[in-house]
DNA sequence: GGCAATAGTGTTAACGTTCACATGGCTCCC
DNA sequence: GGGAGCCATGTGAACGTTAACACTATTGCC
């Protein structure tokens, strides 16, 4: 049993014990047609009594190539954002390429620049940032990061290519559900301003209540907490006892639906009886709360399975041709939170 | 304005504009003592005026350090992992540390195989695995995967150093608080029987009730997800109905205790006017649930970073000493949903 | 004033791969 | 029978960095 003294092997070690050039030993694991088969043998027997493994260093050195993809991930305590990642991984370990991440707690520019910066000292060969922040997109845009870069719900028109789920058309959806039901109108409670898909969201809702023809009232803005969502879901209740009509509210995310249900009870007021209640994400629980939840449901692990197509086509073409974008449905997954209106 | 044609500028092209040697150039861009001051300057200059960065692989290479930990994560849908995921990032990202990450959906032996076989590859200096199933620390244990490598979660005695957050005393402190509330026994939701937390929950749950000489049910199994919840919490009213005296459950983790939370209400039963009901983990949702979720919470940033100062330290010093381990304590958050057992 | 230590810099050789090219030997076909 | 072409293999030079050592001034000290 050949040995390396303690050193980890190297290709020349394993050429000489399978009596061969290292550069054979480097056709073999890289299966290279023109390799004699009893030669093939010799060698990857030399690899495994020897238990040599190739040094990825060296290759990239040479090659330039790290297969190292990066990924900039904000506020993974979210559902969203933890599960495209999970997305986005698979997808890369699928295509042969190593994934690292980095998480940008702070939107700010000179956070994202030091994250930005942890993955071009990486030499990473492309990145995917989920940048569901406005000012995350332009922060971004401005820097001279890794490229090319994908964004993931990232909004049009930031210069490089987006993947994401069709906010507006998910939020149309939800409005005509609770309109179709008999409601004369919606109301909202909204995500982070500064969030681009909260703003997407509220833009959709507004757009199907203008294009009914229906009253279109102030949405109430929350930051996507169970906590606004409850503070809210008491504002609203006031309104209603101050004679407004509430019947219908359309909550841009699931987990501050937990809070307005919350609230709605504890205001004495029955959801679906008197308040209809439509969230949006689709989180796990959503089916089991009480009642089940009305939701529009993202298919996170498809966005991120997008991006990472879109990042993949722009390492294949390297041409600067307009970057496509890759849009995901969102569909409504109708339950027990909305019904029609009172009489 | 110097140009290096195109190509990515190297240190000797840093040195040729500094007029210095490419060594100089290593020794300003690494910090090393003895260079005059004025020159530091002219090869700072240099670098910023070619936008020079350091090839990290020529770097690793040369060095034998690659920088980069790895990190195995399982079931990132679900809150715990994907929390600790970030802690963990965040705690390499402090001390230096690139991460690459894999997922491996797949427990068994073949499926964690292949993905540590990826981080192998990939030269990472160590690893830290999510490893809350039994199966796959085994598989882990005996696997030839990078070292070092330290768990989460994984139980002691796997033969690397383990973090997590003390479950048992988690499930002890919520059943004692039920009983001192003046509940006769406590009736228990487990989580997946092949997970390590779900077996140490059980295991406080009933050492708990036997140190107080109660009756130890029958835990009823579920699988974190809510809908089991729901079923078993259905199962848990029937029991009631049947005569059987249910008033205090304790459930394996939030996500199920929605499940129950549904299943109670629709049977007619008041939480916790009939049936008090303790979950574990604290989702951000749990204090909005109807009625507020009381629950255990984990901390698993710190377990995260727990988990990452035990993998530096075994960097450190490789000794082969005995394996310290790291544990975080749960705290108890009394909400409303438990309450003295009905008169 | 001389000798050792030290600050500042340069030269050369690794690190472990892949790439480009060179070298034989063989087959094929006119 | 002799060159064109292919197969199987080897040789040497990259890739871009750091480590080891060598070298020259300068300083400190008796």
């Amino acid at each position: 049993m050949p040995t390396t003294g303690g050193r980890n092997p190297v290709m020349s070690d394993v050429a000489k014990v399978a009596g061969v050039s290292h550069q054979t030993v480097s056709r073999v694991v890289n299966g290279h047609p023109n390799v004699r088969e009893e030669t093939v043998a010799r060698v990857r027997h030399a690899i495994s009594e020897l238990g040599y493994h190739p040094n990825s260093t060296a290759r990239a050195l040479v090659t330039r190539r790290t297969n190292v993809l990066g990924a900039l991930a904000v506020d993974t305590t979210l559902f969203g954002p933890s599960q495209t990642l999970a997305g986005i991984e698979q997808a890369a370990r699928e295509a042969g390429y190593f994934l690292s991440i980095v998480s940008a707690d702070d939107p700010s520019p000179d956070g994202v620049a030091e994250a930005m910066d942890h993955l071009v000292q990486q030499s990473v060969e492309g990145c995917v940032a989920i940048a569901p922040q406005r000012e995350l997109v332009h922060a971004l845009a401005a820097l001279p990061g890794p490229r090319p870069l994908v964004a993931v719900e990232g909004g049009e028109g930031a210069g490089f290519p987006v993947a994401g789920v069709d906010q507006e058309q998910g939020a149309r959806d939800a409005v005509r559900h609770l309109l179709d039901l008999g409601h004369r109108t919606v109301h909202h409670i909204s995500g982070r301003s500064d969030w681009l898909e909260a703003e997407a969201r509220v833009h959709g809702w507004r757009e199907e209540l203008r294009a009914a023809g229906r009253t279109v009232t102030e949405p109430l803005p929350g930051d996507w907490s169970p906590r606004s969502g409850y503070e809210l879901g008491r504002r609203l209740a006031e309104l209603r006892a101050e004679g407004e009509e509430v019947t219908a509210v359309f909550v841009a995310n699931d987990q501050m639906a937990v809070g307005v249900l919350k609230a709605l009870h504890e205001a004495g007021l029955g959801v679906p009886g008197d308040v209809s209640v439509v969230g949006f994400d689709d989180i796990p629980e959503a089916a089991y709360l009480t009642p089940a939840l009305t939701t529009v449901a993202q298919d996170f692990t498809r966005v991120g399975t997008a991006a990472l197509e879109l990042l993949l086509g722009a390492l294949d073409a390297p041409s600067a041709d307009a970057p496509a974008d890759r849009t995901v449905p969102a569909v409504l997954r109708v339950r027990d939170s909305s019904a029609p209106p009172p009489a």
